[in-house]
DNA sequence: CTTGACCTTGACGCGACGTCAACGTTTTTC
DNA sequence: GAAAAACGTTGACGTCGCGTCAAGGTCAAG
């Protein structure tokens, strides 16, 4: 046979053919006088018994490691080893289409999207913040760390902002707040201070961050350069007071 | 921020967030002085919505179309479209595993697996042919169909196969013909034609090839190289025979 | 003689980065 | 204050299983 009838009767490309021979896979057929690859029926089983380990999943090279391992005793490893990493895979797949169906079911897919369902819950409980203002931005902000914050981390937060996302009060004393925090403009408003301890009061004592490290972390710096001047300083001297009243 | 800090905020390497770069999915940021890429909150934000849709399983480029799009109508349509060829994959990979489980729960792995079921069942009617012999090629052969014959002539084949597989006086005929034929040494040993007629009687008549055409096909040609010329020429009487009946 | 279907080797392309090289900068440690 | 560790920079090659040219040579049919 010559490597197109050889391909066809076991399904494959004559490209997939010389990639065998290329990786030692399958050997080097002799040469016809015309330089065209001669095989006989010995390679048509072999090439068949690749085909057939590879389709079931098994990496050319392990392939290899069967083939040479005179079959028996490796397969039934290597499968069951397959079996396992299949088994994974489905997992994995289970996990990503009950995530989908979720986003799917909602019904609205925003900009913030595709986010927890925790997170979502969270966000629907204080909606449509004016575009560009404050909290806004501290929803994009939660947005990043529900992409990625380890998860005590995201625990925490949540057992933190979900009693308040739940609280009428609370959400109606947290959207006046930050309206009020958006239509600042000079650094030095009288206001600022009041703020301050507003945005403090919405947190139980004992909760959230004790001092000011957090803000002269590299996060810290970059939630602060993204805010205006006025509204950094609302921040920052919250941070100020929770420091002198932290230690008690 | 810098690089780093920005990636261990949002789970990936610094490397991925380079590559983003390079893709234009995620838009190069100021340099400091030191040459150094210094990121903002919303380059987090941008890398975080990146990375969500990425874990979805959507390609680098179907995120740029979505991100291109202005979230929303595409968003949908794109998860949709995402989500059937999850659960594809999904199924092909329940085919694989349940593939795998009958191939597992075989009590032997032999040389020749793994193959389909049916094969299989063919194969232990027939059970430990002579290393080497006419009988241990011709599993082999049937191995090669197995893998890439088309459906239809698989179908054919185990209908012609299975009651004589299922048929202890045909399979004892079988054993006793095949050892006959490996005893063959002289191409022109008078139990030839015998021989030959006996092969013929084993199949039902209007069933199998009706002319030599197989036997100057490639494959034929593959499958009589691999004899001794005493085989090859049984064969190649048991065809000569077919056709002088063939007609009628 | 041409056409078309096969064959040959060699090389690049894909996708989403990992990894190394070769180098400059910043921070930490002794 | 110097050295080391830990960051940053660009550039380029490697992964895996082939697909897909490029640039030819071979062969049977019309």
């Amino acid at each position: 046979m010559r490597i197109g009838e050889l391909a066809a009767l076991a399904g494959v490309t004559t490209r997939a053919v010389r990639h065998y021979h290329h990786l030692g896979l399958l050997p080097e057929p002799e040469r016809r006088a015309n330089g065209y690859r001669h095989y006989t029926l010995r390679d048509a089983v072999e090439l068949a018994r690749i085909r057939r380990l590879s389709e079931l999943g098994l990496s050319l090279e392990e392939v290899r490691d069967v083939l040479a391992d005179d079959y028996g005793r490796e397969l039934r490893e290597v499968l069951a080893e397959l079996d396992a990493d299949l088994a994974r895979q489905e997992d994995e797949l289970k996990e990503r289409r009950a995530h989908l169906a979720e986003l799917l079911s909602r019904d609205y897919l925003s900009a913030d999207e595709p986010i927890s369902p925790v997170m979502a819950s969270l966000f629907t409980a204080l909606p449509n913040p004016p575009k560009g203002g404050l909290l806004a931005k501290e929803r994009d902000w939660l947005a990043v760390l529900d992409t990625a914050a380890p998860v005590d981390v995201k625990i925490e937060l949540m057992a933190v902002l979900s009693p308040m996302a739940l609280d009428h009060a609370v959400i109606a004393r947290v959207n006046d707040l930050y309206s009020r925090m958006d239509a600042l403009t000079d650094p030095a408003d009288p206001a600022i201070p009041e703020l301050a301890e507003r945005l403090l009061e919405l947190f139980p004592p004992g909760i959230g961050p004790t001092d000011g490290d957090v803000l002269r972390s590299p996060f810290g710096q970059a939630f602060l350069d993204d805010l205006t001047e006025a509204q950094a300083a609302v921040i920052r001297h919250a941070f100020t007071l929770l420091r002198e009243r932290g230690p008690e």
